[in-house]
DNA sequence: AATAAAGTTAAACAAGTGTTTGATTGGTAT
DNA sequence: ATACCAATCAAACACTTGTTTAACTTTATT
């Protein structure tokens, strides 16, 4: 894991902006460079090169969840259930704070063009897939969820449904009516609905025996 | 609605694998030239210019995916309970075959940069979800279905959850014991648990009142 | 067969790309 | 003060980009 310096982590954060909004290819070094107010060739200085800086957003941004994750998941004072729940709740609020970032990560998924980058995602998911299998299985054990779940299924109907939601929101804004409020109140009812709807899906998973 | 001819159909097979496979942006003219066989200029000369030609696409496959659910949620051979689970089926059959193309589409979203694009799959998402909330009507007055259902919510868990489970398809065959299957084997295996999670979702947010 | 239109081409175009260079600055240690 | 090294800069580099041009072939119409 690499330690950048705060030059560094202020070009990361106007790339991991500019990269969000125009896509990886759609922004230039230059527009970069002008939006952080630095010469061009610092990118290629402190970085390598533009591949090389974006695969630095990713580090960093990466490198918090899986912290967060695992802290959340060694924590015994909390039941299986509990967990879940918080999972889900950090899951959402997590996505909707830094949708930004998570288009970005989106398209690099869908587009899968560097290696390096796909490789630091796969990562990141396997090792919250299984740090959630063995939190399935204690709760198997304790007996609050039933035998047979799929680990996989379940977490890709909780990162696709947020992420469908966030893609599709300005869509959907005018058709379920709620026009009349604002941005942040609509991202606000959003998150809401989310987590309660989540949650209900993972009950089903999780507990509904037939 | 346009009408292409047979070397425009051509371009747009072309160009459409070649958008999925390196993005928009990471697709040259030239790139699309050379893998149709035609020279650079006719891209220009059939459609205008790069970004038009990608309009072309996404009108072609949209108005093909339109046409088909229509046909469906008209025809009144059926119960609204067999429509939605043939909805779901069709869906994850659709976006299995084409998974190419609903990469571009993940990243145009993810993006959006091209307002006409945007543009025409707002108006496929808008016109979709009120043919289902309108099915789904039909089946609350049969009382198959419960009172309060959020359409949009449950299109996004069946959309999110198909497309975050093709994004990670490689990521996990690892983890679920799956190496010794072939791709195609896998993608089928893949498409049957699909299937199944999803339709056992719906059921839950369609009838388990509380 | 003559004329017009459509299709196709290689080459040129202007603009933008990521990266490197080599000079210059500013601060730190000798 | 000197030497040193990292930071910064404008400029240049080599290359790719999407699009247009103008010449040509092919096809269809009269």
């Amino acid at each position: 894991m690499m330690n950048f310096n705060d030059k560094q982590l202020q070009i990361i954060e106007t790339a991991e902006k500019l990269f969000a909004s125009k896509g990886f290819d759609g922004t230039s070094v230059r527009d970069i460079a002008d939006a952080a107010a630095i010469n061009v060739a610092m990118i290629s200085y402190y970085f390598g090169s533009k591949e090389k800086l974006m695969e630095a957003i990713f580090e960093v941004k990466i490198g918090k969840v899986q912290m967060r994750v695992e802290e959340l998941l060694k924590d015994n004072s909390m039941t299986p259930i509990e967990k879940v729940n918080i999972l889900v709740d950090e899951h959402i609020e997590r996505v909707m704070k830094s949708q930004q970032f998570y288009r970005i990560m989106i398209c690099e998924q869908a587009s899968n063009k560097s290696a390096a980058i796909m490789g630091k995602v796969k990562m990141l998911k396997i090792k919250n897939a299984e740090l959630i299998a063995e939190l399935i299985k204690e709760g198997q054990k304790k007996g609050d969820f039933k035998k047979k779940v799929d680990v996989v299924l379940m977490l890709n109907t909780m990162v696709g449904t947020v992420w469908q939601t966030i893609i599709t929101k300005d869509h959907y804004q005018e058709f379920t009516n709620n026009q009349s409020l604002s941005e942040e109140e609509y991202e606000k009812l959003l998150k809401k609905k989310l987590m309660i709807h989540i949650k209900a899906l993972f009950k089903t998973i999780l507990t509904n025996d037939e």
